[in-house]
DNA sequence: GATGAATGAGAATTCATTCAT
DNA sequence: CATGAATGAATTCTCATTCAT
């Protein structure tokens, strides 16, 4: 993704008719990405790959920039529609533990399917520092979760939901892309999930709410024995 | 830092007698990162600014991300001085909280430092997955915190240290980088400090451990009434 | 007015029968240069703000250098009109100055109103030495002239009328035009008459016939003292 | 000379050395400007003419414009050498009459040198109002003549010197402008200097110190018969 | 006739890197 | 060793013009 200045304004799609040829480039921006890799995402490259010229792609997105911006909000939203679905009524039953788990599978099916664009995007958020978008993704996400907590009676932990909600989005983003960029090894898909559900779960759910259900095992890990003495 | 071709491996710096040189031009970079902002990085600037000229850069670094790479080392290894420092012999006596608190302040004024510096540094990370220099860095952390752990003998909730060192880097990094530079409004520093002391101390720290110190003030948040108890 | 190819040879407008589709486009190129600069005045933008699409206004005109010729044509003919006016029957009693004057006055009034289109007419008439457009309108001119100049006997000092003009529209439209654009300080629009007003005077009048009205307040400048006399 | 977007800073050239490739840069410019016209000019091919890559032009001008702009400089740098020299002291006992056409003939002969170049010149004055740079150009040319104007003794007719420096500049660069790059038919170079001679001498020169010299033999033109009487 | 989406050649400009001095 | 002028591949973006609907 080779960039030059970041120009100001960002023109949406004009035409409602050719959403076709939006997701045409959307999706051969995808593509590029993941099979080339982002130095290979130049405009012209993308418009060759969605079967259209360069000018077609600037009649709808005006800068290289936008179609970016365009893929964060479809991925944006795809996560949304990922939690409503699993936070939905139909899941009330579900135990905390069960409902995280839920969440941070989806997650990470969104960026496995994607592990290229994540990157860029995560790049991007790095370059200019969108904390309006992120913001607006952080809201959502508070309304849906605040939603089921109320639903199943769930005590949160946190005082101040924004900042829990900044460290949380941060955290897992960032964990769950490094872990699929960079997939190091001796740790499973399941076990940093695992991880990531518990670290989670202790950091926002309250201690009594969690006993309700049966305890992750995780044992100590070190010292082992000779243990604290006190 | 303007990118073109990733081109061929990253070499390391070559050796240099002259080491008054090579911190002239780390330090350039680090200024006009600040100042100048990632687009004005370019070599030749880096140079000027080095009070050197092109050439003599290319004679201490075979690329330009060899200079990042360079400075990324660096920031690891002010990290782990800072690290030793705060969890050294002097203060086996403080509690885990204060120390994991004393450890994320000192990481936060390390990117306070520089937080330009940090930004590219985090870019660069996803650009190219740098597992292993990562990994190294974990593994330092690791030691010295199971030293420190075994000696306060602190009991730790975690079965596989690995994959919590991961979970942990990659939360803390995003997290303070992403406040940094969004700067949310609404939310102090002090604050975020809290939030990721609180949840890094229930993620890795046996609970009773915990108990020893005064445990945090933080109140339920929601949902208001039917409050947990029962 | 962006262009990019001079392509073929310039054709006059389609003959069409839409007078109001030429007219406001034509219209509309004008606003658009006036409002938002030579840059902004693309087919496209033109089109828009003259309410038709892009295709009507190849309907109408096959280039966009069609339209810059349709409206070099209006203002040629815009000053025809207003010579004629000025130096028509009723007005043969007024001295050369009072003719000269009205003329300048009435060309400057013309450039007034639309002082981006003739930098831009300028312009093209440089881009492309349309010698005979404007050799068509000097003849109007000098016809206009030689008939209100026979009618009030007026002498003239030109023995080459044909030069006369061409110098003379030249040095007209050069003049107002920079100045219009420039607006030099210090200089008023009404000094700025004056002085081409003297200068075609004397130019193209004979003196005798100068004499007859009472001459211009002019004084001498340099050098101070041996001054001329009378 | 295509034209995007005009940016503002104009670098100067960096080394005082390399002034000979700038001069190749300018030199090439010309012949392109020259021999294949306005659209030609694009930076490649100016590079390629000046036998150097484009990254070293843009090395000593940052803008094409820039290039432009020196090229304004240098003619007009020649302008005033060519006026110093026929205006100097060596040149006291020559007539106005003959003083004036010894500088127009020069200027006549720098437009000749490179007409294309001075197209371009035109239309850049008409694309940015430059008016400071003319201004400056006016004051050097107010100077030279002044000072010939006392050292002759001549008398002027212009009250405001800058008023009339403005005018002659734009009557003058149009006319043999318009001349030189349409050839009108019909009138030969030597009449055109001949036509601008007489209307600058008698705008600008008291009367009586035109007397001193032979008239010109302008013969009345019209109307025929009823002639002004002597 | 009108529409406006699509085209694509082509222009300006940047910057990592080399190498002759 | 240092210098910094020269390189040129590569990229973004524009806009006159066409043509299927």
């Amino acid at each position: 993704m080779p960039r030059k200045t970041a120009k100001t304004a960002r023109k949406p799609p004009l035409q409602a008719r050719s959403v076709a040829t939006v997701t045409a480039i959307l999706d051969a921006t995808v593509r590029v990405l993941e099979k080339e890799g982002p130095d290979a995402a130049t405009t012209t490259r993308i418009a060759a790959v969605a079967g259209v010229s360069v000018g077609t792609l600037y009649q709808y997105f005006s800068h290289l920039d936008a179609i970016v911006d365009a893929l964060l909000d479809r991925e944006f939203d795809r996560a949304i529609a990922m939690m409503s679905e699993v936070l939905s009524e139909g899941n009330l039953a579900r135990s905390p533990r069960e409902s995280v788990t839920a969440v941070m599978r989806g997650l990470m099916s969104i960026y496995l399917a994607h592990p290229g664009l994540h990157r860029v995007l995560a790049m991007e958020a790095l370059r200019i520092a969108e904390a309006d978008r992120v913001r607006a993704f952080d809201l959502r996400v508070i309304a849906i979760a605040s939603h089921f907590l109320a639903a199943t009676g769930t005590a949160v932990r946190r005082l101040d939901v924004n900042s829990a909600a900044f460290v949380v989005f941060q955290s897992v983003r960032a964990t769950m892309l490094a872990y699929l960029l960079e997939r190091p090894p001796g740790i499973s898909e399941a076990a940093l999930i695992d991880e990531l559900v518990d670290m989670l779960l202790r950091y926002l759910i309250d201690d009594a709410w969690l006993a309700k259900t049966p305890p992750v095992t995780q044992l100590p890990f070190l010292p082992s024995k000779k243990r604290v003495r006190s």
